[in-house]
DNA sequence: ACGCTGAATATTCAATTAAATATTCAGCGT
DNA sequence: ACGCTGAATATTTAATTGAATATTCAGCGT
């Protein structure tokens, strides 16, 4: 039990002591000895622990991932906004979690090319995250009344695909917050227009 | 006069040739000697022509969103469609305009990606031009009373955004183009219930 | 036996240099 | 003088190799 808790520890040990590396240097550029100096113990202990170094990473931007979910996910959930509220509230997330994502650490964006470079299925599971929170947000918004629309799925759909412009960095680069936040208004609105009843 | 015709001819001898090899061998790959054997005369003689290699790629890029606008222009001076089908027919055309490109000659994406990085000015100035287009048909459907809608300039804006996707061969490779035929579908109709006047 | 390490090996990265290419220019033929 | 070229120069790309790093593994201490 105790060997158990320790192996826990590790792992988080390792994972921590990775992301505060990756966040300053980047992924590229830390090393396996580095990271296991900060956990002080040798390179090769840290392969007892995960595959290899990417799979440290991919352990990372999952939670990252999940944390980001789970964000999107209390403005779906929440009961205090309506169905129009969440929407524009979920579009208005997307865009300053990845903005600030860029801004902040710019060097994280070293984990994204990794991941999908090599590890597509996890970007694709998220996007099928997405959709489903997406789709409830929709379908709530039927049942109650304050939308009106053929098909959840296809709507859903739509919605991801006309918001897929906030998740490039290199559109992100091209606009001002204060740009992309008037176009995420615009975009909003549009949607709205035709998803409410009248 | 003479001499007037034999240079418009060299220019368009020397935009040709090297819009071939662009086409074969990529931008990257093709080399002002070769440009210039393919049109009979010595390398430094391209340069009493176009001041640099750039200059020719860009030359060519022109005509190639000249030739786009034009597309995208008849669809939305078509007199024979009613403004919604206008707007479908402008998602399909720059996904299919796009998606033809890459896939038929992936080797011109080297194109884009040089004018990106070195013409700035001249996607901005693309962008410029579908979001005019994009205003004129959406004021063409309001006139007519087809649609409804607050302002032009923001959902002419709004619609840019949610159709950007299209442009990004990223995305493009990410999916069939049946799948893709189907987001764009998917993203005209809630577009459309927005805009459609009721 | 378990959890770890140091040293060995395999792979990747980076600095160096050689080769190819872009660009310039003095001067040739008309 | 005009339109062009070959050769010279500047810049970019590609190949080489040495160094750094990832990964493996035999074996040590407990």
């Amino acid at each position: 039990m105790v060997s158990v808790m320790t192996e826990i520890d590790i792992h988080t040990q390792i994972l921590e002591a990775a992301e505060a590396r990756f966040q300053q240097y980047g992924y590229n550029k830390t090393t396996m000895a580095e990271i296991s100096r900060d956990c002080d113990m040798s390179a090769a202990n840290l392969y007892r622990y995960f595959e290899n170094k990417l799979d440290i990473a991919a352990a990372i931007s999952q939670q990252c991932l999940d944390e980001k979910e789970l964000v999107l996910a209390s403005v779906v959930h929440d009961a205090s906004l309506s169905a129009s509220e969440k929407l524009e509230g979920f579009v208005l997330e997307v865009l300053h979690y990845t903005y600030n994502h860029f801004d902040v650490s710019p060097k994280l964006s070293e984990l994204v090319e990794a991941m999908s470079a090599h590890r597509p299925d996890m970007v694709a599971k998220h996007i099928g995250s997405k959709l489903k929170l997406l789709s409830e947000l929709v379908e709530q918004g039927q049942k109650s009344g304050e939308f009106q629309l053929e098909s959840v799925s296809e709507t859903a759909d739509g919605i991801l695909t006309a918001i897929m412009l906030f998740y490039y960095p290199l559109t992100l680069k091209m606009f001002p917050l204060e740009v992309l936040e008037v176009k995420a208004t615009n975009l909003c609105r549009l949607l709205l227009a035709g998803l409410t009843a009248r």
